[in-house]
DNA sequence: CTGTTAGCGCGTTCAA
DNA sequence: TTGAACGCGCTAACAG
């Protein structure tokens, strides 16, 4: 008897009953300091020490108030393999920088599949969601959208009237493109990152393409062909292979050994993010291809490893962690903030791309830390 | 008037009105579906959906169930620190695992300083916690302690009644200094890890040793101390440099520039981590002196990235995902789990330290995947 | 299979 | 400054 009362939590109402005060008194005691006399809240934070009460229970809290001081962070990849990744893991920094100033927590909500989104979603108890480059037709975006919190939404999906964060895929891709195409590469060979959810590695098609749900990269597919268009080239003819970013360097450099046994052999490749051009680097090493010599490699995205492998890497350069920074900020409310922000992209030009001898061609970057 | 109405969020209660139902039948024909027949369960979902109602409120939800879905993870680091870490990112990546596995979400709890972990421990929404890496005496042990929720500790701090799981830290260290004393490198020099919450970088003292808060790091000492003092050497006589965990690759650097430029200059190189290792080996390349020849280097966790770079890195292998991965089945109440984990670490040796050419050296895992 | 009844623990009026 | 009352939206018993 006595124990089943024992047994249950300690309330407001048992610690204002032990300090002979109200129940008022002692949430005030907690979230209002200056509404009651000093003395009276250091008594009420004594005797609830006494009884190990710890303070009102989150949930409740949160179901007065309906704020809950965290935000949602949604990625269209199976958890594991975005923290393998270190796209995400440098717009993670950006948002958790964020998160840490304004005391924020950081709710990781996996949406895998329909299902787990389904639920994990709906139960997600936070102010808002970012969503960080997830198809349009995904089942999380509805749920999302059903939630009717604030939402960020981070290279995908765009949608009226949320606030967007990405950057010109396309325009950086051709600069990546005309870049390689300026030193007078003209059989080039393409390594993609994922353009639908199936995990495929191989070739790519046009019917592949045509209906691709990764914008990023449809548009940087897009990028590259423009340039190589206006270069004289047919785009379709040059050779795609396909990598998904959950198979790492290593699908890269099975798919950058697929693209380098062709007829003729490219002599520049194109690569849609570091990972894969690191993949494409250590396939040319296997296959006893010197770069830039035989072979040029440009990558995207401007990971801290890009700079720091030898060859180093010539990459297009995205602000990553501040795409982060900035959506959180966005859902946060900090003030100041447009809702839509498309970043700038460089191209750094490295080692992997020089004209000159090796030395010669390391970009500013190189040997700079971690 | 009819505006405030309109305003407010939709209830079930609305949903129930609307559907001619009640609330009950309403509240299982999103949780219960087979309480109730299919027909009545599409009616109600309907109308739900027309009325733009998405389900159960989460925070009402988890004020009437005590269950959140989610498990919070305190880090000692500031966010953005912790994600630019190779280790806790392997840890981060054997959480996620199990989190997807079992649709939980993970909440990345900032509990930097003991101001912000008292207001964002008390107001996290979780099911238990995580603690990876906390000093024993922090505000965050405290307030984690005070919500009577059940806690995992990883590496530290280690509590009576609370799981626990690390490595022995010590016997790993000492067979690390043991492969370099064995390999005839008699005059050593230790970079270290934080042994104190002061960002300090610089030469070590006793007592700061004595009074070191951060236990790997002591232990880890206290492991090369061991082997050391075997091989007749006075361990107080090895300098120590230190290096925070938050100055990276950098920091190292400078930290074993320091070290190779006393006189003798070490022949060998006792790094806590790998990333202090890699700061190591490109201090060693700038300095101009050879690895292992001049100089050998062992580092410490087993990061991926050890196996790539070239000479590659002997370390000591920890299991830095599983670690997570435990954790969280622990926390989760996945059954067959002991509460307590010393897991196994072994020493891999590669190139940086070893006795013949640099080819022979490598370690099994070079040239492995990402 | 459906409806009714009770709280979950808290924050906020408002009056005292 | 304090205390009483109300309801946030939901789920779990239990009765029909």
């Amino acid at each position: 008897m006595k124990q089943s009362k024992a047994r249950k939590s300690i309330t407001l109402l048992d610690v204002a009953r032990a300090a002979g005060v109200s129940r008022t008194t002692v949430s005030n005691a907690f979230n209002r300091p200056d509404q009651l006399s000093p003395e009276v809240q250091q008594k009420v934070l004594a005797v609830a020490k006494e009884l190990g009460y710890a303070g009102p229970n989150p949930m409740a809290r949160m179901l007065r108030t309906g704020q809950t001081g965290a935000i949602g962070l949604i990625f269209s990849e199976a958890l594991p393999y975005a923290f393998n990744d270190p796209v995400s893991i440098a717009f993670l920094q950006g948002v958790s920088k964020v998160c840490e100033r304004v005391k924020a927590s950081l709710l990781i909500v996996p949406a895998l599949d329909s299902d787990v989104a389904q639920q994990t979603i709906q139960q997600a108890a936070v102010d808002g969601f970012i969503l960080y480059c997830i198809p349009d037709e995904s089942e999380a975006v509805v749920r999302v959208l059903d939630r009717q919190l604030p939402v960020v939404a981070v290279d995908q999906p765009e949608l009226k009237g949320i606030p967007f964060i990405g950057i010109d895929d396309r325009q950086a891709a051709r600069t990546a493109a005309l870049h390689l195409l300026s030193l007078n590469r003209r059989h080039l060979g393409i390594i993609a990152m994922d353009f639908h959810n199936d995990s495929y590695a191989g070739p790519v098609d046009p019917q592949r393409l045509k209906s691709a749900i990764f914008r990023n990269a449809l548009h940087r597919w897009w990028g590259y062909a423009d340039a190589i268009r206006d270069a004289g080239i047919d785009p379709t003819l040059v050779p795609i292979e396909e990598s998904p970013n959950s198979n790492g360097v290593d699908g890269a450099f099975a798919a950058a050994i697929a693209l380098l046994q062709r007829h003729p052999r490219p002599t520049g490749i194109l690569a849609m993010s570091d990972i894969l051009a690191l993949g494409a680097l250590r396939a040319a090493e296997h296959l006893g291809l010197k770069v830039p010599e035989d072979v040029a490699i440009v990558g995207f995205d401007g990971i801290p490893l890009a700079a720091q492998v030898r060859p180093a890497l010539t990459t297009i350069q995205q602000p990553l962690v501040e795409k982060g920074a900035i959506a959180a900020e966005i859902l946060l409310g900090i003030p100041n903030k447009k809702t839509t922000h498309i970043l700038e992209t460089k191209l750094v030009v490295r080692q992997s791309s020089s004209k000159g001898s090796r030395e010669q061609g390391a970009g500013s970057r190189v040997g700079s830390g971690e």
